[in-house]
DNA sequence: TTGTAGGCGTTATCAC
DNA sequence: GTGATAACGCCTACAA
């Protein structure tokens, strides 16, 4: 069903039903109706594609995200995609997988799709190849990045101060009285996850002096398997670890249950705190003080940026940070 | 960057970029050489949306959901969205909200978008408001539902037992000794809460006969302080409650920490049994014994119809049914 | 107020 | 092997 099928129907013109479509003025209000009557009866729905095609706007932004189960973007994702869908605009969200190259093409794919803007989800998409892949495809349209940042005219950040988020954790887990502690990250290639680690570093130095031994487990699974293996080879390795710090609440949760299979008590004997303030923090037991790193927060402000760029008023503004807060339970 | 750039650079006609474009032949290999190059070159991406509007087909299926956040339909989303792109079809995810408005209009909205197929996630699809959009907007289109099912010549279901799969876990609990058994539920608005509380009197009758009483507690919020608030009445009301069986396992979670606040145990006390074997049922304590709906296996089953349904050779099955299993853990 | 014509970027069908 | 030309469904001048 087309708007020629409809004219022809209404014995008008596809002129004059577009412009009801479009609810444009300059159509006697008895052929208004006419034609409205008939696209009611004919369920007509315009072609998205084509329309976009003349108008040069799909109403569509891109999100990549390079796995959609991971609970704490997806958190973000379902912000966005709600305040753009309240504006009109879909959102095509797209899956890359865990490579650059990955990412790259999906930059190019949203390209192909004529997306009006693009998302990138997480700082693993600040890097050189997604950078290229940016200036290959989307030279001109608007791009965010939610937790990172590119220096490229058409991209925005927002990111947190997780560096010193870490850091305040560390303060923290000192002012509980914890000396001996101890660092558990997932993939080291992230951005995030190298500055969080010198915020740990940098949080140590600050609350124990240069000669204080602190324990450090990297390149770990990003999942309850994996902060489980961390947090046994720690406890086996130096048994006197009274504080762990995990670069997500998932691998927190894995440490748990490393920390209760080794007869400790937490936080009797060992603290724990995680990042992301994710629905896990709240599911475990005990309950977890963790790292909120303001993914909602960020989306909102990311949204509104999209929105306001889409509608003809950017920002000039193209780098912000929001400020983490650690949400204290029972882990600490 | 057009076609019509590109031939103009290379001195042809944009057919023939287009056959190049496409790896189609009839077009001499140093031709097409020096066009290959000029593509490169100027990093030329193709518009689907033109493409789909001679060839009728976007690559494209729309996956509509309510709420992308609950982390169990997103397994799904994602296995589905990996399985297709594999193929080379982009998925257009669209929230709806929770409520039948709102999913009617996702119905239309996927076809504006012009999907070559659309996918529904989870049984609150199975309802007459969006039979009527179905039949209003996508009247020819494949339309597959993820654990339900309409009775329309365009639509393929896949269900899983899940009636019979909480009978299962009444039977289990009933096998451990447990003799006062309590269930929770999330909105009973949902074919599928409907049918799970079913099989859980069925399950009930046939352990236990007709006389023995059991305690429902429905329309409980589906996150964990809806559980937690539901099995804290429960215990006040029914002290002597020994079994609980969850509709979700963020609800069993809740029910937990509402057990560990009244003093019980698990699984000494009371055991817990949750649906939807998700990465709560990992992560919370005790890890939780959880019936598998076998969304995964669903979301494989989902794919390969949706690819085979746009390859041209569509099933002629409507609707199949998968089997549930029990994964045990420490709650029982 | 209405209709005609051109064009958006692509593919498909013909001739050449 | 190559290039016009006509769609695809829609919007937007511009003319009537």
């Amino acid at each position: 069903m087309t708007i020629y099928d409809i004219a022809k129907k209404a014995g008008v013109s596809a002129s004059s039903v577009s412009r009801v479509v479009n609810n444009k003025p300059g159509v006697n209000p008895e052929t208004r109706e006419k034609i409205k009557k008939l696209l009611k009866e004919y369920n007509y729905v315009a072609n998205e594609a084509a329309r976009g095609l003349v108008t040069k706007s799909n109403r569509m932004v891109g999100i990549l995200i390079s796995d959609i189960r991971s609970i704490h973007l997806t958190e973000g994702v379902w912000e966005i995609t709600r305040i753009l869908s309240s504006k009109g605009y879909c959102t095509l969200i797209l899956n890359t997988g865990n490579t650059d190259e990955g990412r790259a093409e999906g930059v190019r794919t949203m390209e192909e799709r004529s997306v009006d803007a693009l998302i990138l989800m997480g700082s693993m998409f600040e890097n050189p190849r997604v950078q290229e892949a940016i200036v290959q495809y989307m030279p001109g349209k608007p791009v965010f990045i939610m937790n990172g940042y590119l220096n490229l005219p058409n991209v925005q950040g927002v990111v947190s101060n997780e560096r010193s988020g870490i850091h305040s954790c560390v303060d923290l887990l000192a002012q509980k009285g914890r000396r001996r502690l101890c660092y558990i990250s997932d993939n080291m290639v992230r951005i995030s996850s190298r500055s969080k680690k010198l915020g740990f570093q940098e949080g140590i130095r600050a609350n124990f002096g240069d000669d204080t031994p602190y324990y450090v487990y990297e390149n770990v699974s990003a999942d309850m398997t994996g902060g489980f293996g961390a947090m046994m080879k720690a406890l086996h390795e130096h048994p006197d670890i009274d504080g762990v710090i995990c670069s997500m609440d998932i691998l927190a949760c894995g440490a748990l249950q490393a920390i209760r299979e080794s007869g400790r008590v937490v936080p009797r004997d060992i603290s724990v705190i995680g990042v992301d303030n994710s629905e896990f923090a709240e599911t475990c037991y005990p309950r977890l003080t963790s790292l909120d790193n303001m993914i909602i927060e960020s989306s909102v402000e990311i949204s509104t940026r999209v929105i306001s760029n889409l509608e003809g008023s950017p920002s000039s503004v193209r780098k912000i940070m929001l400020f983490t807060r650690i949400m204290e339970r029972d882990t600490t």
